[in-house]
This record gives C-alpha cells, sequence and structure tokens, in this order.
DNA sequence: TATTGTTATACTCTATAACTATA
DNA sequence: TATAGTTATAGAGTATAACAATA
C-alpha cells in the first residue's frame, strides 16, 4: 500500500490529477514528529500566554523556580536555554517584579534567582491558562495514552545534551 | 515526597545549601515535555544537516517532495510551515537545483513543485544522515517503546490547527 | 586555568500586513 | 469575493565570539 504511490512523476492526462498526499515518508520519522509536535505545542503556549505579557521561557523559569531559588546555570540547564540567552529573559522578570537576582553564599560570581511573592501569585493565574492549553492539545489522546506520552518523553530526555 | 521540598526561601547556614534539583513541575507538564523534545530534536536534526548546507524545513520539503509533485500550499501544510515563509525555502532549493516549479494545470495561480533528479539523489544521501541522528536522539527507547511513541504522536498530530 | 554571568552580534524562525495574479 | 504565491518587515529564538569577575 505504501509502495503502491511510486513517484507518480510523470504528469497524467485528467484534471486533478495530483492530490495532497499524507506525507507518509515524514510520519514515519519519529524525530521529525517529535519536531513537529513540539512546534504545535510551543505555538499553543506563546498563544496562551500572550494576554499576560509573557513568553514560553518565562513560563517555564517561573515554573522551576517554584521548587526553589536557583543559579542561572542550573535555571538554563532543564530549560534547554542557553545560559546567555537567559540572561534577558531574567531580566525582564525581574523588571516586572516577579523575582530577584541575590547574592549566592560562598561564590560571589553566581547569582541565586529567587522567586518573590508576586512571581508565585502571577504564576498561579497563568498555571491555569498553561493547564486549559495542555489539555487541548492533548485532547486527541485518552487519559492513559497521555500518561504513557509523558512516561516516554521523560525518559527520552534526561539524556539530551546541551 | 514532592511536598517536602517546599519552597526553601529562607537560607540556611551551611555550604552548598541549594542543589540543583530535578524540575518536577516543568517534568509533569507532557506539554512542556513535548515541547522540550521537540527543540531538542530540532536541534540535532540541524546539527546533522549543517554539512550539507540544509536545514530542517528544507530537509522535510524534500522528503515530503519525494511521494510526488505539490503546490506550494500543500507542502508547507503538513510541514506545519507558513506558506510565505516556505517562499524562501522553496527558492535556496530551486537556486541549488534540487527542485523546481512548474505550471500548475487548470490553475494558472499555483506553482507545482517537483524534485529535480539531483534532488533526489542529494536526499538519499542526506536521509542517511537524518537516520543516524534519529537513532541517536531515540537511543534511550527500546524499539517498541519507540514504536509507542510514534504512534501517540501521530494521533496527536492530525488534530494541529494552523 | 576554569567557571558564572554578561555583552554584542548575527542568523534562523515565526508572525502581522498587504499586494499581485488569477479564480 | 476568495485563493495561491509573494514581498516587506518585525519580533522572538538560537548560536558564535569574546569579556570581566571570581574561583
Amino acid at each position: 500500500m505504501l509502495a503502491a504511490m511510486g513517484q507518480a512523476e510523470a504528469q497524467g492526462d485528467k484534471e486533478e490529477l495530483i492530490t495532497p498526499r499524507v506525507p507518509e515518508a515524514l510520519m514515519d520519522s519519529t524525530g521529525f514528529l517529535l519536531a513537529l509536535a513540539g512546534a504545535e505545542s510551543r505555538r499553543r503556549w506563546a498563544r496562551g500566554l500572550a494576554r499576560s505579557g509573557l513568553r514560553p521561557a518565562h513560563y517555564g523559569a517561573l515554573m522551576i523556580l517554584q521548587q526553589g531559588p536557583l543559579p542561572q546555570q542550573d535555571l538554563a540547564q532543564p530549560l534547554g536555554i542557553d545560559p546567555r540567552n537567559l540572561v534577558p529573559i531574567i531580566d525582564q522578570l525581574e523588571g516586572r517584579g516577579l523575582l530577584r537576582r541575590q547574592p549566592y553564599p560562598n561564590d560571589r560570581r553566581r547569582h541565586l534567582v529567587t522567586l518573590t511573592r508576586r512571581g508565585r501569585e502571577t504564576l498561579r493565574s497563568v498555571r491555569r491558562e498553561g493547564e486549559r492549553v495542555e489539555r487541548d492539545m492533548l485532547a486527541p489522546l485518552s487519559e492513559s495514552e497521555q500518561a504513557a506520552l509523558r512516561v516516554l518523553l521523560r525518559r527520552l530526555l534526561p539524556t539530551a545534551p546541551r
């Protein structure tokens, strides 16, 4: 069935000779599907956050800092953001009073990034929106399928090199 | 266990009081995991293709056109690329002689994009590299897990709105 | 010498608006 | 009136190079 569609390069004789087919070639590539689904997820997230004036990277940073203060390196790494690109993100969040750079105890090179009270409040409301976006995106999958997907992705990610 | 880590905002007394923890909050969000894994996949693809002077979008376009000529709209859609952003991609590929714009039979607005012989040859070699990248990226998963992931992603994607 | 945070910069990606030619 | 392709442009994301302060 897949082999049957061949090259189809010679153009025939009828009208509508080209019907847009499902791109089997790409659909068989898990890597490409991942990139596609990731872009889609990012797009939806960006749209959902736009109202609050935040972008996906801001959201990610706030989410992680929820668990406690971190130096910028340790914040950048799990976000998949390069430390130098994180600088303006932190700047913006600090400018809005959602977090603070503080001195790191025994190492004056580092800054300890800490959520402010206002940052925690903002996060709470923005989180609800994030959950809505996620529910929408994952709607085609059943609960158990969503769980399976999450497990697979978690096993996939830790290996990701910088 | 999760609740036990609390806010940890007050700084204590010992050295190394902050240990970079796994970001549980984000790891529970399938949407964010998707975006992360997608970005990683894209990054690896970009690196692997760099030698041939191609980028992920080029690769995707060539892969799809393998199945036969298409008008630009029908090429853009499955790639998740906006038609206007596809224009320069097609330009570049055409400039390298990997494909051609041709007249579309009964509708002079459209261009039928067709792989050239050289395009097919290039694709063959680039494909091998792509498969290597994918193998690397998916290495943490077993064969059957990779298949499961592919199935889930395929079910997830068709709904994706533009 | 190596590491943390930073700047400057360039290139890619994605999106907003609007135009041309065809239908 | 609507659609396919296109242009111009701006903003966000990502990467290359290099630097200052500190370890």
